[in-house]
DNA sequence: TATGAATGAGTATTCATTCAT
DNA sequence: GATGAATGAATACTCATTCAT
């Protein structure tokens, strides 16, 4: 039904078809919302419709996988800034390409906030990000270039914060998001301020609250 | 169905009605995101599904007078912290009632951010909102207590992401934003920064981009 | 979309449309076995597939109704036969009106034996047939008109079992149940008869034990 | 994906296949009706999906093949019975293992009244098994101990009703149906009983007329 | 004007069957 | 011959919206 280059072997077309899926989906569901039909999904695949689900289980199955991609995604990053010299540095690097891909990839947000990270792979998954961004976190406080007082989950949940600040203009500023990213950076990478109020959350499960109960 | 005291006159009944409707139709919202039923919204209004629709032609009309009702109460607090003398404190004053609002009527973000939003009503009154908000940063931009590279625009914005900041966690940690708004503050009420990058936006629907294709 | 008489009122339009779908279900299922889509029970009866989800919440539901009704007829039954001199052939007569139902409605065997019956209420009328054929039962007995080791219960049984005898040859021969319910009360109404084995079953749920896992 | 012994053969291996898939499709069907997925008879069998066609190029004819298999079964005992000196005590017996097949594998009714029974070869068999229950009737009246109005049909068609009858507490009573097989050979070894009404059925194709259709 | 019954388009998911490897 | 991936028709159920009373 869709012109495909010849597939080499049945598992090669397999996995050409769940890296289609993902991407369709991924892009699908950027474009509207988690509420994209999964028919539309399979289409923008150019497969049927049983076809996704053998990929995915279920919707749930499917955006879970997308979150997944996402997340180990930002872990990656994060790792390969653990090694940089200047902390600091690094943790402004991995804030920015944090929130660049809640930029690029809208429906990461909305994906997350949702039954689908109550999986426990993503749960896993989202608690491995927060012990690498901890460990950035940690290692800035110690050269001193960020205040006392944040934590590796405060930077975790600010991704959201400045993506969402910048989202309603997205469309026609797709860079405003830079100029909360730098407005959060300048409270943020401040020794001498008061306390912040509130103690820092603990494992934010990026569950939008709407959705657990 | 619901026993009620004999209306006055049908006008007052209707009147009556509208505001049972809005209150319930606000009250189930927040609780479960726009996906709730409108027959749900009558029901806890204690009215039949056909008069949810005399009163509100279609959902999304219903969605557009919540948002009203809502952008209305803000424009009324910026209005009256025009008033006063520190007009830093002002500002912190409406972003804090700003940002709680949003935390305590979940649904408010999301109302906004969908083609309700985009009725012409809807688009007047954030006009109207940011145009209060412009003239408060403006007075605060003036006596030194923010910096200056700040616009309304930013502050309106700010306030859906900083909301959005703490919303994974609101669930356990409900005040949480208040960590979240503190850490604005330092970046946002200081003076001897860098200027920010990227241009301010300028009229922000606060139209999440995802709804407006 | 189908022709009708003008209802006088909703709530008559609503009755009638509740029996319309009954009846409608009942033939359907009657003809095509449990699996008949709801949609086509929908568009037998001349309304909306929402219509029939109006009426009965979901399919099981449907099928609870119909089971009720069918019920609730051989209980009348058979209280009308409590009344009668000849016990004997009272419980000739409700066997006969019994088989003659299952016969008639071919759906009702099947219905029953279903999770359908596992609903409190469909038990409630199966405990509540079981009570009276018992009583008719045992008037019979008391007459000496049947074997003193049969139970109300083995009667119910007997039901299902002598039309389903007759089940694979009832399009050819519709009253073949005839014969062998002839044959039931010969072995039935004797009262010199070596004793049965087995111990008579009790509470027999008539739900196909398939279902029940 | 299941570890097996080296083949001798394709062809001793197809001849393999088949039986584990006749196999484990009886247990299938015998365990979850005939509803049970094509897939989950190839898991139970430790073959692909493809195999499974590829031995039973449909559903239908799997189904077929399985009541093929069980009526052949019938149709040896009922041959063997055919020898015995005491006709009536070998028709006593054929019935006894008649029901008891039923009961032990509850997929057989279901299969037999199905499309699949249409089938030629089934009809066949059908046919074979009332001829031979035939001549085991006729001996058996010759020697008067079964009423004269007895046939061979009628014989066939009881062993699904007599089943039928206790099938609804199979569960917990796995031996109920002795009780009413004892019952119906009490309404069938008379001789002095009045004539059955309704003529005998000829021809029964053990096919539910319901899904005839 | 309020009511709530009817409508029907829309959605996730299942499963027999086909077919490329 | 076996495999299992892809297909797509089918089905129960939901919900915004309409409309007769």
């Amino acid at each position: 039904m869709v012109e495909r280059a010849a597939p080499q072997s049945p598992r090669a077309d397999m996995v050409r078809n769940r890296h289609l899926l993902l991407t369709a989906a991924t892009e699908a569901f950027a474009e509207g919302g988690v509420d994209v039909p999964m028919g539309e999904i399979a289409q923008r695949a150019g497969v049927a419709k049983g076809t996704v689900f053998r990929h995915f289980p279920s919707k749930d199955e499917l955006l879970a996988a997308i979150a997944l991609r996402l997340l180990g995604q930002l872990v990656g990053t994060a790792e390969r800034l653990l090694e940089a010299d200047d902390a600091g540095e690094a943790l402004r690097e991995f804030m920015t390409a944090g929130v660049q891909a809640l930029a690029a990839d809208r429906a990461f947000r909305e994906v997350i906030g949702r039954p689908s990270a109550q999986r426990p792979e993503v749960r896993d998954e989202i608690a491995r990000l927060g012990g690498v961004v901890e460990a950035l976190t940690t290692r800035a406080r110690e050269q001193g270039t960020v205040r006392d007082d944040i934590t590796g989950t405060d930077i975790v949940l600010l991704l959201g914060g400045i993506h969402q600040t910048a989202a309603p203009v997205l469309d026609q500023q797709p860079q405003a998001w830079r100029r909360y990213l730098a407005l959060a950076f300048d409270g943020l990478f401040t020794v001498d301020a008061r306390t912040l109020p509130h103690r820092p959350p603990t494992g934010p499960h990026l569950t939008d609250p709407r959705q657990s109960a």
